[in-house]
DNA sequence: ACCGTGGTTAGCTTTC
DNA sequence: GAAAGCTAACCACGGT
């Protein structure tokens, strides 16, 4: 059932001939080739982030398993990335201070 | 009702003995050696993902690069996801009324 | 990015001449009223919405009464609304095709 | 496209005697209609629900529109909600009270 | 009666 | 500055 729409974009048809010196928005030639190349190469990274958002789930399964609060362990990891961020933040700040004084 | 005031984590009681005079960052027992090691544990599993979301983003940008209309793709990603989303819960669905039915 | 600290809202500074020793709940002269009215205005917004969402549990709780399955009509009704949301996407892909090629 | 799937419904047995020129779509005696009518009222208020999540935000644009800090009235809305929400809770449990002492 | 699960909503981030 | 997509908190429901 149910008829995959979606691909419009397939390279199937082979174009063969005309391909060569494509401008960009190559739609029918080597291009729907490419695209689908980039989409599955997407597809396949999305794929792996979402198997690294179930293994954090676990941990925090793990953890409240054995009695932690995951609410709390939630709220404190942000906190330690908040510091992080910002201390990453505070390092960019002072690389341009650097690069506006020719330090670099 | 409910204090969801936030008492500290508290693993197991396993606080048997030691807890008098506990070095710092070790607060119900063995508990914050715990808590600290899942919660890096998540740290790492956070700094990959964010790794994978800096890559998907790469690969945007690279088709972007060689003449890709990025929001079409993005859309046809999402409609690809749709697509499998769907047949799952169409699946779901039928198990669903299998149950429901007593063919399971 | 930023402290969020919450300086306090503050609507355009029409805030001229009367802002000395207000009374509680006008901090930035004409602001607090306005504000308030905006705020009263989204809770009764919200108020209606908490009742429509008790309404469709309602609906949903006599369908059960006469039989039915919650859960499969929950599906159901879900993957409707998946199609209706993929025609409406479909269309607005083909909108950007249109357009990356110049029919629009 | 696509014909969503869907009605294999059954709703109480009563598939006895009154089936005669069914409307399209019944499947299982009087019960799709009945099902597709329970869907659609659901779906209704889905709708009407929409347009109200829909005006909240028009309101939200409306305040930043006029120099307020979304994100804060967001907050305050929530805050004042909190309060809400605990009143309604102490009130329940001041009724349990009563109760409990024969108050009521 | 509680826990776990899934679905829903709101908030944040990033994009255009 | 607005709009969208993504993520994370919340809530209600069903299962054990």
């Amino acid at each position: 059932m149910s008829e995959n729409v979606a691909e419009f974009p397939h390279a199937e048809e082979e174009t063969q001939t005309q391909n060569e010196h494509q401008a960009p928005k190559d739609v029918g030639g080597v291009g729907g080739e490419r695209l689908l190349s980039f989409i599955q190469r997407i597809e396949r990274l999305e794929e792996e982030k979402a198997a690294l958002m179930e293994d954090i789930k676990e941990v925090y399964a793990e953890a409240k398993g054995v009695g932690f609060d995951v609410k709390i362990i939630r709220k404190v990891v942000s906190l330690r990335k908040q510091d992080t961020d910002k201390r990453r933040e505070e390092d960019e700040l002072l690389d341009l201070y650097k690069a506006a004084v020719g330090m670099i």
